[in-house]
DNA sequence: AGCACGCCGACT
DNA sequence: GTCGGCGTGCTC
């Protein structure tokens, strides 16, 4: 009898199983994690199906499963998720797998951490370093091999050494947790009204099917406070809850809220975990050790033995879309997750996503609002500082009025944030004799001056150059001027204002570490700095005590590059650094500078008038067809040749099946036309809001030319700019 | 995504 | 004469 054969789905970039023929010795079904031959590598990879009609023409090429893997297999739940979303974002559904193994080969067996401990034997001769030993462990604890070494002072060796002689001996430590159990007693919040009953019918939620709650409070109302208390109940379940965070590297405070309501702190899944780490977790996660992840949007792909909940803090934020590789939006396939596993998701945020908005008023999503700030802590007075009349002295960025502001404050005693989503020292450097603009060789982009690293650099491809002696163009010398200020600018400027005020820059490209960070933020929120200058890195989640003013320097800035998205995201930006002022004591202040105080973003900023702003913008989609109220994808052509790239969209663009539903748009320049060099350009297609947009991308793709040489097609279903 | 195979430039 | 650049194509 022929030998049983399965499909196997391995995390290359293929969208069809492979078959494998399974041994006699091996117990095999849908789900199992195994390893197998893969050209001339070995592969972990996941049994899909069974496989009763092999097909013949393979007959004699069918290579054997090798082994299955000792770890839980992963479950229906999560093999229909991977489809769904391979389908959805037509990638390969092994690209997607991938993303579910990402504990990569060490998911082998786990390596066993030795312990040492007195055995009592002297050592046949002594030495200083073993004496500190002896001295360390005379105690009779068990120790670490390493921690012992560390402690003592001494090298590892020296350990060996004494492990030799027999003073020490050694046992095999019980691997560590990945986390400890978090105890939903721990601590009982004291909640306001408002808070208690969001708490009631966000914890009713619990245990019942799947539904999508949000969770929608200003800043510092306590939002997180209340789906702890989901959270919570969900661990009494006994089953697991995901948290997942935009960005987690900046989440520290995060963690000790946690371990303040929990007793521990969770365990944490996102890019910089240790490869160990990372398979530990993977596999806590798996045989449900763990109870709460919090993770970036990453961990959506985690294999929960018991998955609960679903929280996504802070649903608007931008991180949550991937745009490499698999493009895929955490926030849209955290609901979709829900939706397979039949649980209960949570969206929390001060300042939703139009989508999400939309869907509440609807009625597709529960909506709890929590109106106001914990502890009637009144909600910052925002005012507009008006550019047109108020100009900032030549060169210069604060106006006097803002300059004032902030003198008062630190006089106070109390700290204020300049916030300007800018890095560097000016964003554009030209020739004030020719005026020759710095552009990079290989982007469509303006070199940014860096001074601080004394180089010109491309944002967009790490391109950077010193700075010449004389012009490129004329051979002018010392010709240069900056032109528009970054934080760098700023933080001159700002020392010169206030000389003796203790001043710190926070900014991505000046980050050494996310421990250095981490520091520096304590030490923010400690009071050693009274003024901070920041990018968007200060806007997530950090509560300075101590802030009570905050400024604004460029509200515009982000206002007018023609993406209708963009006065959402700038009313969602500015309204999170706004909302860092005044939590603890006192009135918060926040100063907008700008140019357009009659803007609709600055209005609605002034006058905390949310709702207005959500009505206006909500009108707008709908006119225009915008999502949600239509279907949006991208197809962005790239290649080296820039006419052969435009031919090859052309051709793409005529392929298209005819439809009277949609409408397909360009070939045209895509927003950065010119990118590492490589030419790009964008098909956006439009399309009603119930159409299968990805199915007709779909058979699109299948009958249109196919790309050749170093031409490549991104698809992107969903894209977060409309331009 | 890897990895091997394959065909044209600067070196021990 | 080889080493090696990365373009192209395959992996049950």
């Amino acid at each position: 009898m022929a030998k049983r054969v399965v499909d196997v789905l391995v995390p290359v970039a293929l969208d069809r199983a492979y078959s494998y023929r399974v041994p006699e010795a091996l117990s095999i079904a849908a789900g199992d994690i195994v390893s197998v031959p893969l050209g001339a590598r070995e592969a972990t990879a996941v049994v899909w199906a069974e496989n009763v009609t092999p097909n013949p023409r393979l007959d004699n090429r069918l290579k054997d499963v090798e082994e299955k893997l000792e770890v839980p297999p992963l479950r229906p739940e999560l093999r229909h998720f991977v489809d769904w979303v391979a389908n959805y974002t037509l990638s390969s559904r092994g690209m997607v797998l991938r993303m579910c193994l990402r504990m990569g080969e060490h998911l082998g067996a786990e390596r066993e951490r030795v312990g040492v401990r007195l055995a009592g034997r002297a050592p046949q001769r002594m030495t200083t370093a073993r004496e500190r030993v002896l001295a360390l462990m005379c105690d009779g604890m068990v120790r670490g091999k390493s921690d012992a070494a560390r402690e003592a002072g001494v090298s590892a060796g020296v350990i060996e050494g004494l492990i030799d002689e027999g003073t020490l001996e050694t046992l095999v430590l019980p691997a560590e947790p990945v986390a400890e159990t978090p105890d939903p007693e721990f601590v009982r919040t004291d909640f306001t009204a408002d808070q208690a009953a969001a708490a009631t019918m966000l914890k009713a939620t619990i245990g019942g099917d799947y539904s999508v709650t949000l969770l929608d409070g200003v800043t510092g109302s306590g939002k997180t406070e209340v789906y702890f208390e989901a959270v919570a109940e969900v661990i009494r379940a006994g089953r697991q809850s995901l948290i997942l965070m935009p960005e987690i590297a900046l989440t520290a405070q995060f963690l000790d809220r946690f371990a303040a309501r929990f007793g521990v702190r969770p365990a944490e899944w996102h890019s910089e975990l240790s490869p160990r780490k990372r398979a530990r977790t993977w596999r806590a996660v798996a045989d449900g050790e763990v109870a709460v992840v919090i993770g970036a949007r990453s961990a959506l792909f985690l294999p929960y033995a018991d998955l609960g909940l679903i929280v996504v803090d802070e649903e608007h934020d931008q991180a949550y879309k991937q745009d490499d590789g698999v493009h895929y939006h955490a926030r849209d396939m955290a609901v979709v997750r829900g939706h397979i596993a039949r649980i209960p998701v949570v969206l929390s945020s001060a300042t939703p996503s139009i989508e999400t908005e939309v869907n509440a008023r609807r009625g597709r999503y529960k909506r709890l609002a929590l109106p106001e700030r914990f502890g009637g802590q009144a909600m910052p007075v925002v005012e507009a500082i008006d550019l047109r009349y108020e100009r900032p002295p030549a060169g210069r960025f604060i106006a006097p009025s803002l300059a004032g502001a902030v003198a008062n404050t630190i006089e106070r005693g109390e700290q204020a944030l300049f916030f300007l989503n800018r890095r560097g020292y000016a964003p554009l450097t030209l020739c004030r004799a020719c005026g020759f603009r710095f552009s990079c060789p290989n982007c469509d982009a303006w070199l940014v001056d860096h001074r601080f690293r004394r180089q010109l650099v491309c944002h967009h491809c790490g391109f950077a150059m010193p700075h010449p002696a004389e012009c490129p163009q004329c051979k002018a010398a010392n010709s240069y001027v900056a032109v528009g200020p970054g934080v760098e600018r700023l933080e001159e400027e700002v020392r010169a204002l206030f000389p003796s005020a203790r001043v710190l820059v926070l900014s991505s490209d000046l980050v050494a570490t996310v421990e250095r960070l981490r520091e520096e933020l304590d030490d923010v929120a400690a009071g050693r700095f009274d003024i901070v200058i920041g990018t968007q890195l200060v806007a997530k989640g950090h509560h300075f005590p101590k802030l009570n003013l905050v400024g604004i320097v460029d509200a515009d800035l982000g206002l007018n590059n023609g993406d209708p998205r963009a006065a959402e995201r700038t009313f969602q930006l500015l309204h999170q650094v706004v909302g860092r002022a005044g939590r603890d004591a006192g009135t918060g202040l926040g100063l907008l500078q700008t140019h357009q105080p009659e803007h609709p973003v600055i209005r609605a900023l002034i006058a905390q008038d949310r709702k207005a702003f959500y009505d206006a913008e909500i009108e707008a989609r709908e006119r225009a067809g915008y999502p949600p109220f239509g279907r949006l994808a991208s197809l962005v052509v790239s290649g080296p040749d820039k006419n052969d790239t435009g031919a090859f969209a052309r051709a793409l663009a005529r392929a298209a099946p005819a439809s009277d539903d949609v409408r397909v748009l360009g070939p045209a320049d895509a927003p950065l036309a010119l990118v590492r060099g490589r030419h790009r350009l964008r098909l956006l297609i439009k399309a009603p809001r119930n159409f299968d947009l990805s199915g007709y991308l779909r058979e699109w793709l299948a009958e249109a030319p196919k790309a050749k040489g170093s031409i490549k097609v991104e698809v992107d279903v969903d894209p977060q700019s409309f331009l």
